[in-house]
DNA sequence: GCATCTATGTGTATAATGCACATATATAGC
DNA sequence: GCTATATATGTGCATTATACACATAGATGC
């Protein structure tokens, strides 16, 4: 197809509506991290890891989802799961992070550095000034 | 397939060897906006938007993701092109940003905002402190 | 003609994720 | 005993974003 041919038929579809909802998507496999970070402080199961990564991006996390990257996590070696059967309701899988899982944690946690001077860099570039800091201890 | 006999299997299959690299992905859609972004200080063209594309995370960018991402952002009315065949070489692809790209990229930097609060709080959990600020003109 | 640089594009595979649905245990009410 | 509900885990299937290899094409120099 030359681009004669494109321009006369001057097809923009409109139809694609653009992306629907905006820029919804943390950054590829921020769960597998968040969980990681969960699971750090206290070894845990996927229903409760379900509202623990809420406060991280995951709101309306699918639980499918979680139970599949979970699992995935697993066969990769991050972390390790057994079976509780002392509560009531039905068995849990607990999770347990492995050093190789904490290993890549902390990788994780030094790209974050890259991750947000880059964002900076968008930020300042869009608005012509530095983005709002954290009002932490400053300093 | 009962907890017992995944007890008694036990298969851990390491074969999985983590993840290759570590996290190398931007937010979803990133390119998206950082095209955007180029273009609203300057219309431009595939070949030179993959050079600009590289300071914001695409440092080894395959052009033909970038072409086929520019066009289904023009399918989306974020961006409109026209041909170029002032030049020399073969004809060029100019891109211009359209009121629905501005929109986007005003919607993407919003969020930008919430990204940085979620990965603050990711990072104060993992280190316990606050992360390094940008050395940049202080408030 | 042939190589090379510029420039754009397609075919196909894979990874990450979302959504709908299926399964199983326990408890409470009828 | 039957049914509904909450807890808890999982699978099937589709979509989206992206990667990689390859194809196309104009212009220039040998």
């Amino acid at each position: 197809m030359t681009r004669d041919d494109e321009e006369r038929q001057g097809k923009r579809d409109e139809s694609a509506s653009a992306r629907d909802d905006g820029p919804t998507g943390m950054p590829k496999n921020w769960l597998t991290a968040v969980l990681l970070l969960q699971l750090r402080e206290l070894n845990s199961y996927g229903y409760d890891l379900l509202e623990k990564a809420a406060a991280f991006g995951f709101a309306a996390l699918n639980p499918g989802t979680l139970y599949r990257v979970l699992r995935q996590m697993e066969k990769e070696g991050l972390v390790n799961s057994g079976w509780d059967t002392s509560g009531q309701g039905p068995a849990r899988r607990v999770y347990s992070i492995t050093e190789a899982g904490e290993a890549y944690l902390k990788l994780w946690a030094g790209s974050l550095d890259q991750y947000r001077r880059t964002m900076d860099m968008f930020f300042r570039m869009y608005t012509g000034r530095s983005p709002d800091k954290p009002k932490s201890s400053d300093k």
